[in-house]
DNA sequence: GTGCATTTGATGCATATGCATGTAACGTCT
DNA sequence: AGACGTTACATGCATATGCATCAAATGCAC
């Protein structure tokens, strides 16, 4: 690899680096002040309630998403005590769990999704 | 903003989201293992070496930094606790702090860009 | 069926982060 | 000179994260 290639590679993931840094931490802070929820939880939220089902095992829901199994696992526990979804057994597979969305959490989401939205129109246009 | 603008806007989101994650705690993990560095010990230490300056001060190190200042300021102490750069007094300013790299920290460094770029070629091209 | 690897989710632990705040030095204005 | 706002760093605190590990249920080979 030349060194002006290395170059153009350093600074490519510099300025994500930078970028991601700078949306997720305003969203975030915005996400939490405006509506009581971190970035990761209004992510799980947002991918649950846009699938259209009316429910997920944990594990599907995971899927595509960028955290650890436990960061995700604490996350849709805190969404849990925030009475934002529920959780039940899967009589299929006894390992696994449902994910639903309360009304509370359908309705939070409705609210929380404009701030989204604008934060990320004010980074990514 | 049109449905489909969202759409578009949320995807662009959600890949910079991915692609982050999956490049720096890729890059975490190899540089932690390989060479005893975090991320942003790596970071840090390669803009200070890259700048070409035998020492900056804190601000100018943490300039174009993706970190808040106290992150940044705990970086930089565990660099120092690594005996990977040394901090001494400005005189012009006694506010101020000076950061210089140390020959350890420069032989570490070198070690680990070849890390640091092989992990991002394996990503990014 | 039995044994064993695999899968699913939770948890202990160490650590990096952001926010708020503290401290000291600087600059300015009067 | 004195008062006051600003700047440069450090630190207390709460929290989210990843890794390793654990427990339980499942599947698979025999």
């Amino acid at each position: 690899m030349s060194g002006s290639e290395e170059q153009e590679l350093v600074a490519k993931w510099r300025d994500l680096l930078t970028c991601y840094n700078n949306v997720a931490c305003d969203l975030d802070r915005e996400l939490q002040d405006q509506h009581g929820l971190g970035l990761s939880e209004f992510e799980a939220l947002d991918r649950l309630i846009e699938s259209g089902q009316d429910k997920l095992r944990m594990h599907e829901l995971a899927e595509g998403m960028y955290l650890s199994q436990s960061a995700f696992s604490r996350t849709v526990a805190r969404l849990e005590r925030a009475g934002l979804v529920g959780r039940s057994l899967c009589m299929d597979d006894r390992r696994a769990l449902f994910v639903t969305a309360t009304e509370a959490g359908r309705s939070r989401h409705a609210e929380a999704r404009d701030t989204h939205r604008k934060v990320l129109a004010h980074h990514l246009s």
